[in-house]
RNA sequence: GGUGGAGUGGCCGAGAGGCGAGGCAACGGCCUGCAAAGCCGUGUACACGGGUUCAAAUCCCGUCUCCACCUCCA
């Protein structure tokens, strides 16, 4: 069975068949770094992710191009607000944003573009659209596409232009018809003037869609194989990149993939709206990055995610029971090689990417594998351990990672704890050993107030430093 | 007004004509000196009203509620 992705396009679920057999090309529209990121943009960040290491494990190279927009109309409006050149505002936003894909265990992607720097592939584009007729100089520096020009306009987002609500954004500069949208902007005398570049239409800057073309065309070619955002983008931002792409006589994106937001009370988090909870805040309220990717991970990506923090915390113990298993396993045969994973397993991730089925077969073989670990199976606890090491580490979330072993703190000493707990329980030992109860359990109860727990396996005692897992 | 989508047991969350995904919580049992962890068992849930069918959470019609987009947005 091969891959099936949904494709909004075609409204449908179809066989994703690469354009060169055994690599795949994904671009997503990344942020524009106009502000702080929260976990809406990180839920998208894990879901491409898992889609990205499906296709790595089914064997393909795959380049990954993820954009940042790092100058718009909310970054200009900062940088006059805060007295700071825009770039400033966008560099620091976009370290923010890295800062936190990493810490997710999100992987760098192939190539990470910024709009700035690729003024000339969206010059050498709006020129060939001006040529084919599709785009229009309005005189005072602004240019924009011509909708009407282009008939499968609206195709994507199922929006037929005649019926859609008249914009809102009112008074441009002699468009030819309100829909029409900017490729280029003109100098406005109210904006940061540090902000402009030179062009053949005269000094100005890039309109919203046109950087996403350009750059998708300048690392993954005429071509490619799935472009990726959020819902939220699939009108006006995809509409127009296909628009512009396609007008221009390229081929463009075969495959869209969009996934459903995260919403927190009754609407999306977005900074406009207030409702937003970013990672330091989770962290500093004692969630684990991981347990966080667990949560953003598990749901169907198109199917959206209400924020609650008690479904974040119930999501961070369903993980601790999967990392249980993994740890103890791994103690009794050792960490094992990740080797394939469960065919189930498989039939669920090319299902559309269906999570939420792939994680109840690593639970399923979390089942198993206690109960080998019950029994003393060696064998059957190593094909356990290695087939739920397989599928966490497609989902990004394998415990025994050196990513994620690495973010436990405090593990130089735990060569040092350990023979200071073994101190103790050999005290423990022989407490239990002469019955007394009551001596075994003060050593226990002391060193939970410690911070350390201690469970009794078929194997001895086994202790871990805070919660359990 | 237009477009897309959603409403599943106490909670989270898959599924999409017939056999009760999975997790959390709860209850009972097993294991354990006790505990923890684990294992086994227990739940007849699919917004509402009609209809189609031998069979509907899944298809059709209608109703209600909610979300997203049509304006910057992951």
């Amino acid at each position: 069975m091969t891959l099936r992705l949904y494709d909004t396009a075609t409204r449908s679920v179809r066989d994703f068949v690469p354009m060169t057999p055994g690599q795949a090309g994904i671009y997503l529209c990344g942020v524009t770094v106009q502000s702080s990121p929260h976990i809406g943009h990180l839920r998208s960040a894990v879901n491409y992710d898992v889609l990205r290491r499906w296709l790595l494990h089914s064997g393909l190279e795959v380049t990954f191009v993820r954009n940042v927009t790092d100058v718009d109309d909310k970054i200009l409006q900062k940088s006059l607000e805060q007295h700071r050149p825009y770039w400033a505002i966008a560099y620091e936003n976009r370290l923010l944003l890295e800062r936190d894909y990493r810490t997710l265990n999100v992987l760098p992607p192939t190539y990470e573009p910024l709009a700035t720097g690729h003024i000339t592939e969206m010059h050498d584009m709006i020129t060939s659209l001006i040529e084919r007729g599709h785009a229009y100089a309005s005189g005072n520096g602004d240019v924009y596409f011509d909708v009407r020009s282009y008939a499968a306009y609206g195709a994507l987002s199922g929006q037929k232009p005649d019926d859609m609500r008249s914009a809102g954004d009112a008074p441009e500069r002699d468009k030819r018809d309100a829909r029409d949208f900017a490729l280029w902007k003109g100098v406005k005398a109210d904006e940061p003037q540090d902000a402009y570049w030179p062009s053949p239409w005269g000094r100005g800057r890039p309109g919203w869609h046109i950087e996403c073309s350009a750059m998708a065309r300048r690392y993954l070619g005429d071509e490619f194989d799935i472009h990726g955002g959020g819902l939220d983008l699939t009108f006006p931002h995809h509409e127009n990149e296909v628009a512009q792409s396609k007008a221009a006589g390229l081929g463009f994106s075969r495959f869209w993939v969009h996934h459903a937001l995260l919403n927190l009370g009754d609407s999306k988090m977005s900074k406009s709206l207030g409702n937003v909870i970013d990672l330091p805040s989770l962290v500093e309220a004692g969630i684990r990055p991981v347990e966080l990717r667990y949560y953003l991970g598990s749901p169907h990506y198109r199917s959206r995610i209400d924020y609650t923090d008690d479904a974040l915390r119930e999501a961070a113990v369903a993980y601790k029971r999967i990392e249980g298993f993994v740890h103890r396993a791994a103690e009794v045969v050792g960490k094992g090689r990740p080797k394939a994973v469960p065919p189930a397993f498989a039939d669920a991730m090319n299902d559309d990417l269906n999570t939420s089925a792939a994680l109840a077969i690593v639970h399923d073989t979390i089942r198993e594998g206690n109960t080998a670990l019950a029994a003393g199976d060696e064998p059957a606890i190593r094909g356990a351990l290695t087939a739920v090491r397989a599928m966490l580490g497609v989902l990004g979330l394998d415990p025994l990672d050196t990513f994620w072993a690495g973010a436990e703190g405090g593990n130089d000493l735990k060569p040092v704890v350990d023979g200071l707990v073994a101190l103790a329980l050999e005290q423990r030992a022989q407490a239990r050993a002469r019955k007394d109860w009551a001596a075994a359990d003060q050593v226990r109860d002391q060193l939970k107030n410690a911070g350390i727990q201690v469970e009794d396996t078929p194997a001895g005692p086994r202790w871990t430093v805070g919660e359990q897992h």
